[in-house]
DNA sequence: CAGATATATTGACAAATGTCAATGCATTGC
DNA sequence: GCAATGCATTGACATTTGTCAATATATCTG
């Protein structure tokens, strides 16, 4: 009936990148822009240092909010629909409802290293 | 178009409650109860001191996500039905589309005070 | 009022987090 | 091959966070 704490603590690691303004800047942006966007381009959108930015974007790359095409010497992230399409919602979470086929639960995609 | 710092840093903070394994813990055993626990039988649920429970207690609670009624000495939370419906999926929050009647809001109320 | 009970608050502390500057690593262009 | 470009990684640092033990506060019981 109750979840476990290895599930409440892998939940909350998916709120948990949501909580910080930064990122929520960067999800905003990416997905306002509707478009893939370099490091760059993000980095002179947002007054926040390169390094911090890299940071962000690998936390949230992580939990799959975001994808990334990396192409040449530049990475290419954008929102990723699925996922936010069935982010789970705070009723599910906590009702122990959880969509068993999130986008986050799927195994990286090997990465991809197309040159030009 | 884009949202500014101040709203990214109010929806981060949102989700931050949510960013927690003991919290997490909390609302699904309120939730699954569907019924208001007092502190005391939900330090004896999880494996957690008093302090840090009612610690935890009044961050979801500044975001209203649980209710409090006082009565006596003892304090009895309940899930805010009324939160979980609407709060914020990934994707309204990302995109800028923000519920502008959110329970968390409106203004707390008075600290009830009944005695018995 | 004295003691017991339930919760809140405080203080301490280790761990995690967000940020930047500096550096490293690939890749491209010449 | 060399310099330039774009991003990732590292190290340092201050801040925040989660936890507990101890204490304070409020209420109830006799």
């Amino acid at each position: 009936m109750n979840i476990s704490r290895e599930d409440a603590t892998e939940w909350a690691s998916w709120f948990r990148s949501l909580g910080d303004p930064t990122r929520v800047l960067i999800l905003n942006l990416l997905a306002s822009e509707a478009r893939p966007m370099s490091v760059g381009e993000i980095v002179e959108r947002l007054d926040v240092g390169q390094s911090t930015i890299s940071h962000h974007l690998k936390i949230l790359g992580e939990v799959r909010f975001i994808l990334v095409d990396r192409v040449g010497t530049t990475s290419w992230w954008s929102i990723n629909e699925a996922c936010l399409d069935c982010f789970p919602t705070a009723a599910e979470l906590v009702m122990g409802r959880l969509p068993a086929d999130a986008p986050w639960n799927e195994p990286l995609p090997a990465t991809s290293r197309r040159t030009r």
